[in-house]
DNA sequence: TCAGCTACTGTCATTGTTGTAAATAGCGAT
DNA sequence: ATCGCTATTTACAACAATGACAGTAGCTGA
């Protein structure tokens, strides 16, 4: 019982381990906040010693230098898919809304971004043209249909900020989403956050294309 | 030059020295975030000893559970008053608005809340009934309005996310602004954020009340 | 089968941070 | 004035976290 006991070693390959370590470090991240990050605590979660993530990433700092690379890249990834994908075609503001309120609730990606930015990880900004990017590509679409209905073209600058709202607002809910639901006394009610998504997905296209549906 | 020299030592009555304790806390929590508040870096920020700041909160963690107390009630207080004011009366939502928005930007409110959301330090939701009671506040003045120009009543859960979406967008843009400007290539435009809020006051206005100008 | 590469571990040094304990000094009251 | 209270400080203890180093063990290719 209390003998010798023969301790396998897994080896993985580097990428693998770089992986694992990076998703347990992205969990305590979400979890916890930037105090979760500890390299001891993270290597205790998937069961390796803290020095082997010192191996990997060379510093403590290297390591939260690469989850944000990582987070960042995922989240440009996942947002250009949503605003490109087969639901782009047809102007359809939903589902796009949808796929965007889905990626950044998913595994707690708005509280990375979220942590990121408050504590000032993300200087360099990753997503330094995404905003500006998909104004440009929604601005001319507006612009077609408005004069498709003989309606004055709208201002630019309208269609910034009608992308910035939606930028805040869906980093909102997955950041405070439970909080707010919470605060207004809703929180038990089934698919209220779903609702609130139709809500707003039809407020944004009801500005964008005021005389449509 | 190098002789002893005499350092003459202030002497605060506690509840000052919680005070200043609770501001230097409070800068180094909205820039630096939770890793920020280090009581020899606080305690130096001010030109005390550190043990003098467990005198006064017993432990970090005291400190911590104090300031988020001072920050949720100061927020509660101001918010309150934003909506209770003198222009509430009138029913001008663009004034109120402003001074939520102030109230959210000022000296880093929003990253306080948004760090103690984050960290989970703020459970004991004090907002609890902040939205719920505001909602309560707008409605009936909504289906008064309303019934005065013959329109049909609108639905309170409408009113409910007309609220929500106020106190994202307010939330978000206290903590995100910077990032989302800077990410819309706008960060340089002099009274940008402004005009986003004048914009999105509107936006909320329109939809409260369809027909008012 | 053996040799080399490197992912991985155990141990320890260092540093930083919270917290304790005793001494000191400012300030108000008698 | 001086006495007592307590805000404040100095010095130190305890602990946790990062990082350094040397050695170990699993995989791969000859």
């Amino acid at each position: 019982m209390t003998g010798v006991e023969k301790i396998k070693r897994v080896r993985r390959t580097a990428e693998e381990a770089r992986r694992v370590i990076l998703d347990a470090a992205e969990r305590r991240l979400a979890d916890l906040g930037p105090e979760g990050i500890r390299l001891q605590d993270i290597a205790a979660d998937i069961g390796i010693s803290h020095p082997t993530i010192l191996h990997h990433f060379e510093s403590r700092e290297g390591l939260v230098l690469a989850l944000t690379r990582r987070t960042t890249e995922q989240l440009r990834t996942d947002l250009f898919a949503a605003f490109t994908g087969p639901h782009a075609r047809n102007a359809d503001i939903h589902p796009i809304m949808e796929r965007v309120f889905d990626v950044l609730s998913k595994r707690g990606h708005a509280r990375l971004i979220g942590w990121m930015i408050l504590s000032g990880a993300l200087t360099p900004n990753p997503e330094q043209f995404l905003l500006r990017d998909l104004t440009d590509l929604i601005h001319p679409m507006r612009v077609e249909e408005n004069r498709l209905r003989g309606l004055p073209a709208p201002d630019r600058e309208d269609t910034l900020f009608i992308v910035m709202l939606g930028a805040v607002t869906a980093f909102g809910v997955g950041l405070f989403g439970t909080v707010v639901r919470r605060g207004a006394g809703v929180e038990d009610e089934p698919h209220i956050a779903e609702r609130f998504r139709g809500w707003f997905a039809e407020l944004l296209r009801s500005r964008i294309l005021p005389s449509a549906q």
